[in-house]
DNA sequence: TAATGAGTTTACTCACGAGTAAAGTCAATG
DNA sequence: CATTGACTTTACTCGTGAGTAAACTCATTA
């Protein structure tokens, strides 16, 4: 799967042919087949090994009784540091349309559960005073849309770590760029 | 390339065969490729039509003599329509790796540029004094994610107009999250 | 009326890549 | 020493889709 995600990522999922990824692991293509099912399966295995971290920084900051802005910030975290996981490029590239029925579904259910949190969030953090009256969608969106793209533009060998990447980013969205 | 960025849309490139653009067009495959000469030639014209949309919107802020944080402005209405047009998602999607060498380097070429337009806006606006002290790096990636990312959920009968989504980013950016 | 040529079609070629059949290797166990 | 079974290989099949050859249609012009 790391191997996978590796090569989906540098040369995309139908640039990439199983054996390209055997290759890599250094053994032949039904070696792998012995191990997944299919080609699809290892795009589909990949987003979920991604997606479940944001999954779980959800529910890891809903503990703890702090204000949903604080809450909001902690999710930011662990989502830009999944997206600069090996996993971040097929979480957010994995298309519905490149998997079967079963597989597409599920991603669209995963994508929209995420979309609905941020949401979520959002709306509780207007509601408990801590975020400003804003359109909880749009901002999901923008949100979502700044933090997916690190994948496109994160290199291993980044000069800032996922960390500060994601301070910079809620310095941005929290304050914004007006001049106070 | 209409209907071929239509198609990419919906499918994705390498779902999309030259028959399905050609069946789209009422009409078979060799006759697609009277005009065209190749399906890469095909992808690239639909990212450039659509970039150039993004470039006018630079060369146009740049006139008048404005602040660069409502030059910036106009760049992020003018960008998010062209993220909203039938080309948005080509220009996003292009993927170096899917093009020859020829096109693969002026694609990063072209969007290198866009890059660096966003943070050269944003340095001058913090010369200026109409943008607050930022990271003018990451501040250009979480804006362009945020509107990349519009190409991606935007549908034709989106509830919002593109000026009104535009305007409800601008919002968000430039005042932030944070109570005032 | 003949010739030209733009635009279109049918009917191919050909490469590539997903997935498989069947046989081989080799360490662990009876 | 024979057998089992996990793991791996070589050597295929087979569908799909990019791209092409060659012929056909038909309006325009010599």
């Amino acid at each position: 799967m790391h191997a996978a995600a590796r090569a989906f990522r540098q040369r995309g999922y139908h640039n990439t042919s199983l054996d390209d990824i055997a290759a890599a692991l250094n053994v032949t293509k039904p070696t792998v087949y012995h191990y997944v099912g299919s080609k699809e399966e290892l795009l589909f295995e990949c987003f979920r090994a991604g997606v479940d971290l944001i999954r779980a920084a959800f529910a890891e900051a809903s503990e703890g009784g702090l204000d949903a802005r604080t809450r909001l910030a902690a999710v930011v975290r662990r989502y830009t540091e999944a997206m600069t996981s090996e996993f971040g490029w097929c979480m957010v590239r994995a298309e519905d349309q490149d998997l079967g029925p079963a597989m597409s579904r599920e991603i669209k259910v995963v994508k929209s559960e995420i979309d609905q949190g941020l949401r979520r969030l959002l709306r509780e953090g207007i509601a408990d005073g801590s975020i400003r009256e804003c359109d909880a969608k749009m901002t999901a969106f923008a949100l979502a849309g700044a933090l997916n793209w690190i994948a496109h533009w994160h290199r291993d060998r980044e000069a800032l770590s996922p960390t500060q990447i994601a301070d910079r980013f809620l310095d941005i969205f929290e304050l914004g760029l007006s001049p106070r």
